[in-house]
DNA sequence: AATTATTAGTAAGTATACTTATATTATGAG
DNA sequence: CTCATAATATAAGTATACTTACTAATAATT
């Protein structure tokens, strides 16, 4: 995903802005920007945004079931069961039955998945700022609270 | 997509904010959760907001080719082609060969399509206005400022 | 204790959303 | 005009990201 097509909003253009401007397509098409800075910066560690989340979570969190690291990091349970597989894949993550309650798989990171979590997060940094960086700074943090007060709801309908 | 898990920001996980914090998760998630209503809203249309955004261009540009298609809706020629199959399959939109450039596969609505897309518009900015309703006018315009900001670039490395 | 309901995880299916590679067609340089 | 180049679309492969349906295990109810 390193050249996603640019989006351009020309004068001649006008007549689409009503997709253009709508907060959905805006989303979609910043979801795009993020990811393929992500992969642009990351190369070379193999490893997606998401699999960072799932690693990040389990680097505070040792020990959870896949359940658990469903809600932490917003997946469903049957996406979080493929990442985390291909994490195992990987020699990222451990997995293990609990013994306490044989449903669950307890997960956590590999010492070869620290490893790896330690030298991506610089590059994860650089990734977030070349996404921001048509935004002052000022800019940046009304957007971060936006996003974030979106982001945080109750949806149990 | 109906129920996506619900993201806790509760006090006891402060030390994943690192994540819950990142622009790109944050934009991941509402991406998620605006898909969400979406789905939610337009049930009964079979239609996503994929297939909704590249209808939207081909009802105000009629006639243009998939690679044209590709740059307005901002997704890849391989993304575009497997949307525009799936608009084709379920008889929204009709396809032919450019008699100009034999390469060129012309895209339209058929009746079918602009009837759908007709009916599914309202929802969708209920979709939309679901999706923003945590926030206040001025915040909601700001938002789409700031994203609209973010999107509209240029990234031609 | 036996039955029922709930929960954890997986499986199969669909739809993005990219990658690289390939076939077909057009174009530009000589 | 011919040959190298470029552009359009498709194909195959990988990774989300959901759905419903299923198995296995635990919890709740009678």
């Amino acid at each position: 995903m390193r050249k996603p097509p640019s989006l351009t909003v020309e004068p001649e253009n006008e007549d689409l802005l009503e997709l253009y401007e709508r907060a959905g397509f805006l989303v979609r098409r910043c979801h795009q920007i993020v990811e393929a800075y992500f992969t642009e910066y990351c190369n070379g560690y193999n490893i997606t945004s998401v699999q960072f989340a799932a690693m990040m979570i389990l680097l505070r969190r040792p020990g959870i079931d896949q359940a658990t690291l469903s809600e932490y990091v917003a997946f469903d349970r049957a996406t979080t069961g493929d990442v985390v597989a291909r994490l195992i894949r990987k020699g990222l993550v451990r997995r293990r039955t609990s013994t306490d309650d044989r449903r669950k798989k307890l997960l956590s990171l590999t010492a070869k998945g620290k490893k790896t979590l330690g030298g991506v997060r610089p590059l994860v940094e650089k990734a977030q700022e070349s996404f921001l960086e048509p935004l002052n700074v000022k800019d940046r943090a009304s957007l971060k609270r936006l996003l974030l007060e979106l982001a945080v709801r109750d949806r149990q309908d």
